[in-house]
DNA sequence: AGGAAACGCGAGCGATCACTCGTGTTTGTC
DNA sequence: GACAAACACGAGTGATCGCTCGCGTTTCCT
């Protein structure tokens, strides 16, 4: 044994050139495409192979199987989002009010999966293999263990079955508005998606909390009174 | 022509034995439990014959293709769930308060995706031939139709684009909600997610609403102070 | 009874898919 | 320049799937 000086990582540390890991990343975008417009059982290695010019025999070169794809993807975007949604949860936002709070929160996860759809592609459909649900399951049980302990600090004497159960409830809310929201054109009426989804978490949430700003007339973001403006 | 004294209905007017119809209610009950437990993609003709316990020939003697299985059994779950739930939206329930009509939308609503899992597993999946997303279309518009008039109902001045939203809305939490109630086990965790789920769609749209009880001690159904018993 | 038609079967056909392999090309190292 | 290794290719392979076809059985009608 000893025979490599690398002999810590993998028992296949293959070495890779600068043209493979393009090639990689290449290959992954390529992915992300198919996976996207046809789901992961419906595409196929080698139209992700057409879609990167490149042949099926180069793909096999940086991917063992189909699997391997998709989890690689996944693992690369679970990586973007804990990246882009992780300061949102930093403590000092704690001492935010319940609509900025939200719009911590809420945004940069909505961002995220505006700018990779197939991210809600892979981890929805209940065709993945299980090595992707794990993951996904994995994600999920951080973000609702975020949300649990941003809850518990604001009702510190509630059960925890409570605590859970609202957590599990509002993020439930969220993932369905945020369907919404991806299904909505970009543009005014996406923005006012996302307000009305924010309106609905804040009515939620501000009982809850018990101690923001029940003021019906301050939105979170732009569009005073975008909700069905009450005439007086 | 005027060959048949049957020549009103399909090009093809088969006739079915008593024996048949059964088989097809077999067959169709096969399929709902493959499509339910691998999705429509995964599953294959083959198993959903095998599951029926009767031979692949058999199966297409009743359907002239995978799609239409997919459709038939689609179409009879639409039946279902329009019949289900329609008595809901009469307009005896536009009197009621608000907590008690959303008690005779949801509940039925609810029931029925408990007692058919199939329908969301055909509905939701992205993988679903063309002619199911269709139909999923038509009933979804349909749904929101009802809330949107039930909204409009109660704010007769509002811009109708504030209606759809809020009714798009509603339905979207609904959705994240109840997929949440169908994850959690049957018994009295379910139960309280239902209420959960009330108290969300309580508190969204009692302020659009604008006339209801906005008591905060008043659930739903059962389980007085289900969420998060704020200690005073 | 007896004929027609619906019912039932399962081996097998063509197409597609994930994946391989033999061969040729480019890149890094000495 | 020479060698090795990574890179690239694409026709081909075995398996699976949707679906067919020929033939035997059951049911209905007269």
């Amino acid at each position: 044994m000893s025979e490599k000086p690398e002999m810590s990582e993998d028992p296949k540390p293959r070495r890779r050139q600068a043209r493979g890991e393009r090639r990689i990343t290449q290959l992954l975008q390529a992915a992300a495409n198919v996976f996207c417009a046809n789901g992961y059982t419906a595409a196929s290695t080698n139209a992700i192979a057409r879609e990167a010019h490149v042949s099926p025999g180069t793909l096999y070169q940086y991917f063992p199987n189909k699997e391997a794809i998709a989890v690689e993807l996944g693992e690369r975007l679970m990586y973007e989002m804990r990246e882009a949604h992780g300061q949102a949860f930093t403590p000092e936002n704690l001492a935010l009010p319940l609509p900025e709070l939200l719009d911590a929160v809420v945004d940069p996860l909505i961002a995220f999966n505006c700018a990779n759809p197939v991210f809600l592609a892979l981890m929805h459909g209940s065709e993945v293999p299980g090595k992707i649900a794990e993951e996904h399951d994995a994600l999920h049980a951080s973000l609702i263990e975020r949300v649990r302990l941003l809850i518990a600090h604001y009702l510190p004497d509630s059960p925890p079955a409570d605590c859970v159960r609202v957590a599990d409830m509002a993020f439930a809310v969220f993932k369905g508005g945020l369907h919404l929201v991806l299904a909505a054109p970009e543009g005014p009426e996406r923005d006012a998606t996302i307000a009305e989804l924010k309106q609905v978490l804040l009515r939620y949430l501000d009982p809850v909390i018990g101690q923001g700003t029940l003021a019906a007339g301050t939105p979170a973001i732009a569009g005073g009174g975008v909700t069905t403006s009450r005439t007086p």
